[in-house]
DNA sequence: TCAGAATGTTAGGTACGCCTAACTTTTATC
DNA sequence: GATAAAAGTTAGGCGTACCTAACATTCTGA
């Protein structure tokens, strides 16, 4: 199931790591993607091997890995498309930080580009709409928590727009 | 990456489309599953075999495929969570049809129960309360379109949810 | 009814992505 | 600078999921 940049979601993973890495400790070494990544010394080689070979990294046996400006661009992408979905999914669904991260996971891979900057509007549009915001999300929980509408509160949170927050 | 309930992505469609063409047609036969997968029909063999071993299907070579009971739940499982992430790109990020279908359907392996029972919620929450609404999300959608909020807008709705909408 | 068409299955092949185990290279330490 | 530990690579294996081509069964209509 290749993506829009036909790598496949492993690969994919590969790279979103080898750019954590060498933004967190300036090197990625094999041994410390096999560790984020819960795989094995020798899945690895492999790996490199493949991204290599399509011009996302600089590899030679025994030597240092670096991203190409092609992988360096291929990788930011896939960070933030995590960094957009786990944002709508804490602040805006409000999933626990755990889950949020584990589905953003999972969904950065799904995700096109089109519909990635449309999610990157909405929550910024959520955040800053005055008829929306913080407040508002707060009451989607309560909304969520309680399994429905309560009018009660609905008409005193209309009435207090109306007055003028 | 098998999903919460042990099945791959690619058994996942498999079910989803026996459930469909269940639905639609009456029996699912090999050769439609081949043709709404957009894979040849010995591919759809082994799979059948799969879910059948697994439980979901019963299946006799040359005979009728029909869903057990658990294969049915977990059919309209998957099915649902299709339906909501379509729903939300469609009717709240308001990405074209196409495309809509095509990302829900990726989506829906990576979608964990929990954070889909929120997006339903969501979806619900937009649609029924005063401050959000079809209006508001014609808003996002000049917003996005227009790269911005734009203040006098801004003014003007506010207003006019002051003063009575 | 029975032959050809349509459908379904089997067998063998490819690619991916992981594993383990053995091996090589690099590094760190005495 | 020799050597042991750590890191990296290679080779062979496994499961999934697809493919094609040949073969088997079922359906259909003259």
């Amino acid at each position: 199931m290749p993506a829009e940049n036909g790598l496949s979601e492993s690969l994919e993973n590969y790279l979103e790591t080898i750019l954590y890495l060498e933004q967190s400790q300036k090197v990625a070494r094999a041994k410390d993607i096999a560790d984020r990544l819960n795989v094995q010394r020798g899945s690895v080689t492999g790996a490199l091997k493949n991204l290599s070979e399509k011009g996302y990294i600089n590899y030679e046996p025994y030597s240092f890995i670096t991203l190409t400006s092609k992988g360096m661009k291929l990788a930011k992408e896939i960070s933030y498309r995590h960094a957009a979905l786990k944002e709508f999914l804490l602040k805006v669904l409000r999933i626990d930080p755990v889950t949020a991260e584990e589905t953003a996971c999972r969904m950065e891979h799904a995700i096109d580009k089109k519909t990635f900057e449309r999610l990157v509007c909405f929550i910024d549009y959520v955040f800053t709409c005055p008829r929306a915001g913080e407040e508002w999300i707060q009451s989607f929980a309560n909304y969520c928590a309680s399994g429905g509408r309560k009018q009660a509160e609905c008409d005193l949170c209309i009435q207090s727009i109306q007055t003028g927050k």
